[in-house]
Parts: C-alpha cells; structure tokens; sequence
DNA sequence: GCAATTTATGCGGGTTTTTGCAGGTTTGTA
DNA sequence: TACAAACCTGCAAAAACCCGCATAAATTGC
C-alpha cells in the first residue's frame, strides 16, 4: 500500500477520491488499531465532517468500529466480548497441562490459588497419587474433585478479598513442611524484579511456600512476563521452573533461560 | 515508580478514546484481578472522576465488580453458589433464624458443617461482629460471604466425602480455644444415647467442639429426634440448647426439657 | 461539448458527550 | 470516634456530533 505512503508527508492539497480516502482511512486503523478524528482530517486535508462521514460508512460496512473521537480497529474491541468467563482459559489450560506433568506420584506439593491453579488442580491425571497442601478455597475446593490425591487445607484467619487463610498460624505451618515442588500462580514477573504481587496478605503466603519448597515452579500467561506489581515475593534467583503458554524459546522467554531458570 | 504492567500496550497515554480507556481497564482487571482508581488514573493521566465514571459503566456492563477504591475481576470474585434443593430447606431456615438469634456482637463460635449450618450462615444479621471458626468448607464458603464476621479456617487433611478438615492438627487447634459457642448441625438425637453420628472423623471433630465451648447448641430437623446413629459424640447433659423447626412445647420435645436442655 | 443530474464536501447552528472541578456526603480504618 | 480517602451530584467548558443547506465536483445523457 505505498500508494499512501506519502500522504502524511505532504501537506500538498491533494484531491482524494472518495474511495481512496477511505481505504487510507482503513489503512491506518487496521495499522494502529485507532484513529482520531481530529488526526485524520489534518492529514488528509478535509473537513472533519467528512472524516465523520467516512468513518460512519465504514462502520456501516463492518470495517471498523466508529466512537466518539475517532475509531477504532474490530481486533481491538474484541477486549469486550472475549471477557466472559475466566481471561483467557485456553492459555490457562495449556499452562496447567505443562505444569501437570512435572507432578510425579508421591511427591507433596505447596500451592497457591488463583485460576491457574485451578486450571492445574483440573488437569492433573485421574490416577495420580500426590499430596497437595494450599490455603486457597477455590483451589481446595478443586483439588477435593480428584479421587485419589490427599489434599491439606492450611488453616487460619479467612480473608474474604483473596479466599486464602492468611495469618501467623498459617505461615508456621507452611515453614513447618518441606515440599518437592511449590506451584505458584503468579500476577507479575520480571527478570530484575522477580514475582511480585498486590496483596500483601498473598504475598506473605506465597513467600513462606517459596521457602519451604525444594524446587520452585512459577505458572503465568505470557502477557504477564515484564510486568511489575507493587510487593516483592522472590527473585528470580529463587526460581527453578516458569511455565507460560508459549513455547520454550520464544524470544520472550530468553532472558529468564539467561537467568538460569528453566522455562517450559 | 511508573513502570506498572500494561504500559506495554499503551505507548502513547496522550488522548485516550474513551473506549480504548475503558478497553484497557478491563484488560488490566482481568490481568492482575483488581485495579485501584488512583493508580489508574497515574496511568492513563486522566482525573479520578473519569476512571470512577468508566468503572461504574463497565460494571453496569457486567464486566466488572467496583469495589470501593477501584475494581474486581469477575471471574475471580466468582461466588460458588451452592445448590438450593437441600432437603427440608424450609424447616431448616426457620432453625437457622433461631439459632441466628442467640448470637450477639463480640462471640467466638465453633461450628461443625453440614445444610442446617449453612442455613445459618445465610440468617447471620448483616451487621453482626462475630469471629466464626469451622473446619467445614462449604461453611466456610457461605461465612466468606458475609461482610462483617471474621471467619477462622481449621486446617488439617481434607475429607472429601464430608468436606471438612480431620486429623490430630484440627482437634489439637479446637483444643486451644475456648469458644462461647459451639453450634452443631447433627444427625441423630436420642435422650438415652444422646447425639450420634456415622462419620468416625467427623465424631471426632464434633467432640473437640463439645469439649472446647462454654455452651453447646445443637441444631437439627425435628424428623432426626429419637434416632441414633453408631458413633456417639456427647451425652444429652453436654447439650445446653436444642432447636428445631418445631415449637418448644412441642410434645416430641419434651422428654429434652425433662432431660435439662433448654429447647428452642 | 454542455446542460442536467447526481454526488461529495464544507459550513453554520443547535445538540449531545465527555471531562474536570467544586462542594458536600459517605465509607473504611486506626 | 475522628480523619482521610473515596464517593456522588451538579455544573460548566470544550470537544464531538448531527442536521440542513448551499456550493463544488463528478457523472451522465444528449
């Protein structure tokens, strides 16, 4: 399309068909996933009217998605309607199946909550014999569906935003075992900063089950990766295992492999 | 420090659209299950009353849960109803707002599991300051929903047949406190054996609470009286109230008021 | 080629949307 | 119980929108 390459360039009065504005227009939505009105008529040099008009006719067609301001690409707006049910279950699920099969019979495992973990309680094999100790009651509640596995609920005060038991009581009992693995839903990672979180109360959990685990696996969808929340859990140092819904050597990926950690 | 997740996508925070605003609130939402209205409005450079006018919409939507100060992710807020077709559901919430009544601002009260504690939870004034402790998750669950009381997990090995946590670590927890209630759902009264049960762990249990209260409530459907069960928990003389959906002098009832407990 | 006709564009004015601000009220927490 | 933060309500300014109309541009028919 460098038909339109050098129109922003060239502030020339040019005469455009009608057509042709339009498929510029289109051009530059599907480009940048969103226009401006007031951008768009100083570019190509008409009245915002007939930006507005253009714009409202390729709304009719279904091209883009007309708002007030501008427009915006249909890719974009599907943010709106892919927000039923829990964000991105698909990638969920891959995730859990990934992190599923590091589960061995036999081996005691610490987990946090959160819905991939859930996805992961959800995937586990019908036959496999582990313990699994968490303070979540969403992931409890899931892990109590499994037929053979054990299952220990950590104990204390309830705290009603995150449905985990948060206290003291409950940061004993977890330094008092030593798991094989802690399987960690994790809200934020970055290679400088490590896992952090937004609830000090998770954190503290998380924390502990870090500590009290022989090695230390951390479950996020990729959009999660180079992202930072405000309290610190652990460093990346600290972690043996990342599993995204990627693959293993995405680009993406490569500075936590430089890390020393083992990505999946 | 301004370098929160999401930035990524949104390279140029100048001149927002107020879809795309709103497109990239849920997106965060559903990234890391809440947001805050002051860091969003950092964020995007917009003032606090546009953010709190775009959470209201979105929540009006349904996409959303405001929360005071920001917003919650749906899916994680996601309420785990339980099904409504308990057996003598009716006759059950008539002794749920009995027993409601018995409790007052301040008290620690165990409870055991089962619908008629679950009814219970439901009757719970809306107002009420209590610390409510149960090793039962489907209370649990229902206590979690009320928005005053304080709610204390027992943590031990999950039974998955009966829902609750058993094992040495829950009795020993029971043990060390000393509640002003402790109110049972039960499955069997007689006046000769007193109460009994037919699950061994759960017996267990019930006895600890016995044990650990000042006073004992027992809570069950009038059908149940004058039954027995196999394994016995306590003595009618270790009861201190029994409610029932029936009248107090109700002539079923009275062998108990001879007996020396008061009935409700 | 030229007039008639259709289409496209720009402009004026009135309406709606969006946004920030001032104020008073509610709410959560120490 | 006191206090600060968050909330709501109303308002006003600016921007965007819509409608009708006049004019310019393009197309068509002859």
């Amino acid at each position: 399309m460098h038909l339109f390459a050098g129109f922003k360039y060239n502030p020339t009065k040019l005469l455009m068909l009608k057509k042709e504005r339009q498929a510029y227009i289109l051009h530059q939505v599907n480009l940048h996933n969103k226009v401006l009105s007031a951008t768009l008529c100083q570019e190509i040099n008409v009245s915002e009217d007939t930006i507005r008009r253009d714009l409202q006719e390729l709304a009719d067609e279904g091209k883009i998605i007309k708002v007030h301001g501008g427009a915006l690409s249909h890719s974009f707006h599907e943010v709106f309607h892919l927000s039923n049910g829990v964000y991105s279950q698909d990638k969920k699920k891959i995730i859990a199946q990934k992190a599923a099969a590091l589960i061995q019979n036999g081996m005691f495992i610490l987990t946090s909550g959160g819905t991939t973990i859930i996805e992961l309680a959800r995937a586990l094999p019908a036959q496999l014999r582990a313990t699994f100790m968490s303070g979540s009651i969403p992931a409890i509640l899931e892990y109590m569906q499994h037929p053979t596995i054990d299952v220990i609920m950590i104990g204390d005060r309830v705290s009603k935003n995150s449905k985990i038991t948060i206290g003291a009581e409950a940061i004993a009992k977890i330094r008092e075992i030593k798991a094989d693995l802690c399987i960690l839903g994790i809200n934020a990672i970055d290679v400088r900063h490590g896992t952090t979180d937004n609830d000090w109360d998770v954190v503290q959990l998380k924390k502990a089950m870090v500590e009290s685990a022989q090695k230390v696996v951390c479950l996020t969808i990729a959009e999660k990766i180079n992202t930072i929340q405000p309290i610190h859990i652990c460093g990346v140092q600290d972690i043996d295992i990342l599993i995204t819904e990627r693959s293993p050597d995405d680009p993406l990926l490569k500075p936590y492999v430089d890390a020393g950690i083992q990505v999946l």
